[in-house]
DNA sequence: CCAATAGTTAAGTGTATGCTTAACTATCAA
DNA sequence: TTGATAGTTAAGCATACACTTAACTATTGG
């Protein structure tokens, strides 16, 4: 196992988790406290303040705390870092098939390939 | 911990792992067998299959084996969906920005605040 | 047939992850 | 000042993960 976590590990380890998803999910939607991000949790605020150190290292949100409450917020440069690296992966992809079709196309212009005598 | 896992789960899981990003980026360019996966890799074979279970267990791979080689390609729409959850979020977060920006502009029409005599 | 190639499978090991409980600190409100 | 609120931190535990070695099966070229 390579021991380096590179920011894209630590975002998509951070997002593999259904937990983290959600608390996200609630992010994407405006700022929110711990104890608002545990509200629809089943378990502790220990397990959830985990969860957003995790989510914090990640890059994926960003918190301060004011007072006794903590808020948090979603920081969208790493959400996109992410989406970036999976779209790049399939555009690469997509555009390798286009070429082979293409290529189908030039070979053989008819839909079926000719019967030969 | 939930223990069902969800398909984004599985796919994000699967992206967390440099090895197997490695092997995305790989097949991302075409189609490969599990021995050309292997060969950047500073690890057995056997470790290379093992991440190959993962990538299709999550459906970001598909593969068949003809003779003795099993050929891995890529499927684009496991990367599609978890490529969509994240712009979804990422959307969400900055259409709010964007009300609250108009909001603001509404409120206050000038660049700066007034100053109050 | 036989050796090399390509991959598979099982078992074991150390580390990481996702929790819990419990004890604690800081802030706010009456 | 005191009690409730909001969060933090440490320790412990069970399970999951990323490997390794080793023994094995199937295919193919000579």
């Amino acid at each position: 196992m390579l021991n380096y976590q590179a920011p894209l590990d630590l975002a998509f380890q951070a997002l593999a988790d259904p937990t983290r998803r959600i608390m996200v999910e609630r992010l994407s939607q405006g700022p929110a406290s711990v104890s608002e991000l545990a509200q629809p949790l089943a378990m502790t605020l220990s397990a959830v303040v985990q969860h957003l150190a995790v989510l914090e290292a990640s890059g994926l949100v960003r918190s301060q705390k004011v007072g006794r409450v903590r808020t948090c917020r979603i920081e969208p440069q790493a959400l996109h870092s992410a989406e970036r690296w999976i779209s790049e992966r399939r555009a690469s992809w997509e555009r390798r098939l286009d070429r082979l079709g293409a290529f189908l196309v030039e070979t053989e212009p008819t839909t079926k390939p000719r019967r030969k005598k």
